[in-house]
DNA sequence: ATGGTAGGCTCCCTA
């Protein structure tokens, strides 16, 4: 069994005490995770390596950042969605081998578009296109494929706590539902959705407004999984633990249990 | 109620 997670830490640096202690007390196997918010050189690989993990950066100062977290070897590490000019580090994947056996994997942090009248908002849709462009050219291997990540969009009613306030309104408007949805008719497959078709579980909540604990969240993190490896998925959850400790990330981590022998 | 909180970094931007 292989237990992968994609998780939103905002920021390594200040979430480096959760994120130790949470590798520790789950042992998930390969993490991917987003907005770490530093440069490369300045990420705390030392820390995380000695909890047995290999690492993959794709860092950048201030905003942004992804990385992948892997107990097992990291190959053919690929920085940023192949043939799309981007300036900002929200891709990275790589291609690990468990018992002889390839896994690719990629950590993705969609942009968030800030607003549907922004400029910013048409970056996110044409950013959720390359990605949906790219993800086809990886089905065609036919392999056990993970694309996790904060992908900023909640695809049907179930994933938003209030649907009819928040139709049109960034992470949950008809163009991004509908790309995302085009990328899950295309060959993905929603791991939790998979596991949980009625459940109502969200995966990150606004730190303003006691979103929180008024349980006004949205699912936004995802575990999109190509044939090969949900035909192989036994189980999947979002651990809302971490979001319960002091100065917690945003979002909480989305787990999925895989067996690859 | 056009706010609210958090992180990084600079007196503002992004989420």
């Amino acid at each position: 069994m292989v237990t992968i997670a994609t998780w939103n830490v905002n920021s390594v640096k200040a979430r480096l005490p959760h994120l130790l202690d949470w590798l520790k007390q789950s042992q998930t196997d390969i993490v991917l995770i987003q907005e770490c918010k530093c440069e490369t050189d300045k990420f705390p690989a030392m820390e995380i390596e000695d909890l047995g993990y290999n690492l993959a950066i794709h860092g950048q100062k201030t905003y942004n950042g992804v990385a992948i977290l892997s107990k097992f070897p990291l190959e053919d590490i690929q920085r940023g969605i192949p043939d799309f000019e981007d300036d900002q580090a929200r891709y990275i994947e790589a291609v690990i081998s468990i018992n002889q056996q390839a896994l690719r994997v990629a950590s993705v942090y969609v942009p968030n578009g800030q607003s549907v009248d922004s400029d910013k908002f048409p970056y996110k849709l044409n950013f959720l296109h390359h990605l949906h462009q790219h993800a086809q050219t990886l089905l065609r291997y036919e392999e056990p494929l993970v694309l996790g990540g904060d992908y900023n969009v909640a695809p049907y009613e179930l994933d938003v706590f209030d649907p009819k306030a928040l139709d049109g309104t960034v992470c949950y408007h008809p163009q991004e539902r509908a790309l995302l949805r085009t990328m899950l008719h295309a060959g993905l497959y929603d791991a939790y959705r998979l596991k949980h078709p009625q459940a109502r579980h969200y995966s990150w909540w606004d730190y303003r407004g006691g979103a929180y604990q008024n349980g006004e969240g949205l699912r936004i993190d995802h575990l999109l999984m190509s044939a090969q490896a949900i035909d192989r998925l036994s189980e999947c959850h979002i651990d809302e633990t971490t979001r319960k400790w002091e100065k917690p990330s945003d979002h909480a981590p989305v787990v999925a249990t895989v067996s690859l022998t």
